[in-house]
Order: C-alpha cells, then sequence, then structure tokens
DNA sequence: GGGCTCCTGGAT
DNA sequence: ATCCAGGAGCCC
C-alpha cells in the first residue's frame, strides 16, 4: 500500500496526536507480525513517545527511555490513532494504548512488520542500514551517478530500496511517464539530461501526492482511517487502456521487474 | 534479470 | 474459479 508519500501522511497525522504521550499499556494480537524478538510489555509501559521518523517507507516511533519501535506496512498495513471504544476490526495485530486513544497496527495480508530495538543500535538493522538516500533527499548530482553505474533497468533501480529509497509501484510509473522514460530502459544508457528530468520529476510527484495525502487504491487510509485524493492525479497507474494525456495513445501494462508497469509507448522511449 | 513466496480479499 | 494487488526477500 503505502510508498513516501502515503508513509509520510501517516507519521505526520501521528505525530500530533501520540508525540509526547506516555504508554499506558500494549496488547499482543498476532505474536508472527514481529520481524525479531517480541519485546516485552515492560519495555513500553511508562516509556513516552519522544518522535516519529521516516526512513524510507519504515516508520519509526522513538521512545522516552531510548528504545524504538520500527514499523513497515508493506502491501496492506495500517496504522491509525483510534478512540479505545472503537470495535476492534479483524485484523489487528498490535495496539498501544496511551490515556485516552490508540495507537492501532492492522495488516490483513500480513506482509508488514514490527520491530523493536534500542535506539542507539538501530543501524545494526541490516535493513535500515542498508537503506538507499531518500528520495526526498538525493541530489540532482547524486541521482545521476546513481543512475549512470548502474546496469539494470530504470524501473528496476527505482523500486530498489537499496539505491533509492521511497519509491513503490505507483510513484516509480508515474515519475517515468512523467519524464518519458520507458520502464525498460537500461539505466547506464539514459543521457544525463533524461536523468536530471526524471530526478526532477520523482520529486515534484512526490511532494503532489504528500500535498494530496498520498494515494488511495484499494486499502491505504491515513492516520485517522481517511483516504487520500492523489489517485485522482495518476497518470498511467491504474490507467491500462485509457488514453495517454500527452497524445492519445492507448496505456500499456507489461511486467518490467516482476511489477506491473503502467507506461504510454509513444510518449516514453 | 525472472520466478516464486509470504497472505487475504476484491473484481471478473 | 482464477487473477490481481501501494512490498520485498530468496532462489537460480
Amino acid at each position: 500500500m503505502p510508498e513516501l508519500p502515503e508513509v509520510q501522511t501517516i507519521i505526520d497525522d501521528i505525530s500530533k496526536r501520540i508525540v509526547g504521550k506516555t504508554i499506558k499499556d500494549v496488547a499482543y494480537i498476532t505474536n508472527s507480525i514481529w520481524r525479531n524478538e517480541i519485546p516485552e510489555r515492560t519495555r513500553f509501559l511508562k516509556a513516552r513517545v519522544s518522535g516519529l521518523e521516516r526512513k524510507g517507507k519504515h516508520i519509526l516511533v522513538h521512545l522516552s527511555d531510548d528504545h524504538t519501535l520500527i514499523i513497515h506496512l508493506k502491501m496492506t498495513g495500517k496504522l491509525t490513532v483510534c478512540r479505545p471504544d472503537d470495535p476492534i476490526i479483524k485484523h489487528t495485530h498490535f495496539i498501544v494504548r496511551f490515556a485516552r486513544m490508540e495507537l492501532r497496527f492492522n495488516d490483513i495480508r500480513r506482509f508488514g512488520y514490527l520491530d523493536f530495538t534500542e535506539s542507539s543500535r538501530l543501524n545494526d538493522l541490516k535493513y535500515l542500514a542498508d537503506l538507499g538516500p531518500d528520495a526526498l533527499g538525493i541530489s540532482e548530482y547524486g541521482f545521476v551517478n546513481l543512475v549512470r553505474s548502474k546496469n539494470s533497468r530504470i524501473k528496476s533501480l527505482l523500486l530498489d530500496q537499496n539505491s533509492i529509497s521511497g519509491l513503490g509501484n505507483i510513484y516509480a510509473d508515474e515519475a517515468l511517464y512523467a519524464a518519458g522514460i520507458n520502464p525498460t530502459r537500461k539505466s547506464s544508457g539514459i543521457s544525463p539530461a533524461r536523468i536530471k528530468r526524471l530526478h526532477l520529476n520523482i520529486v515534484v510527484i512526490l511532494k503532489k501526492a504528500l500535498a494530496s495525502r498520498g494515494s488511495s487504491v484499494s486499502d491505504y487510509v491515513d492516520g485517522s482511517g481517511k483516504q487520500g485524493e492523489f489517485q485522482n492525479f495518476h497518470r498511467v497507474y491504474g490507467r491500462t487502456g485509457k488514453p495517454c494525456n500527452k497524445c492519445g495513445s492507448s496505456i500499456k501494462k507489461k511486467t518490467v521487474a516482476g511489477r506491473s508497469s503502467h507506461y504510454c509507448p509513444r510518449c516514453q522511449r
């Protein structure tokens, strides 16, 4: 479900409600949702939420006693602030209880996970340490070097979180369309001018998506359980067979890098 | 690279 | 009944 704009929207929503609040209790519902050891309940009790942070598509919830809860939502994960008397819906796996509200982690497909560590040892977690520069933080220079240095298809590179973090299937397709680059192109063969255009479009599209509070295609909801709006502005994703906004050609879909890729065969070369 | 896997559920 | 899904790791 969530890519950078969705994860950031959730973090911004939730931060307003839980930063500074003290944890009263936690509820373990599905043990297998934890990536490593399940933290003891006492690790959470009386801790205060000191701040939230995004690393790629990971959500870090920092606690006052120098521990951090890590959350990855994968495809169908949801993180919402609820009232204690809201019914606990199916596929809810973990709850953090505050005095007047609860933070609930729900995931239909259970691809998502939770993890917990001392904050000073976050970089011992390989999946965090290996993340590439953030899609909204990488410089144009850094991005050009990255793309020119790889021989993979550009779509694969954009999805590779260890090369550049935060992009997923929707925004990779949308950015490639905006830059006029075919998803199957070998990255090393793309001209620097084209790569700069792609970098600019990644930033512009991610920022627009953030302003629209993310894309709700099926499951995504923000930290309050509301849908985003950016799906209304998709140019290729989910528009297979519809006319290209630039040239009128039919938008095509084909598998690239193991994912369905939506593109205009005429505008993207 | 491509293919398979984890899992549930909606669309066709 | 079959296909497909905002992710990503593992296997040749």
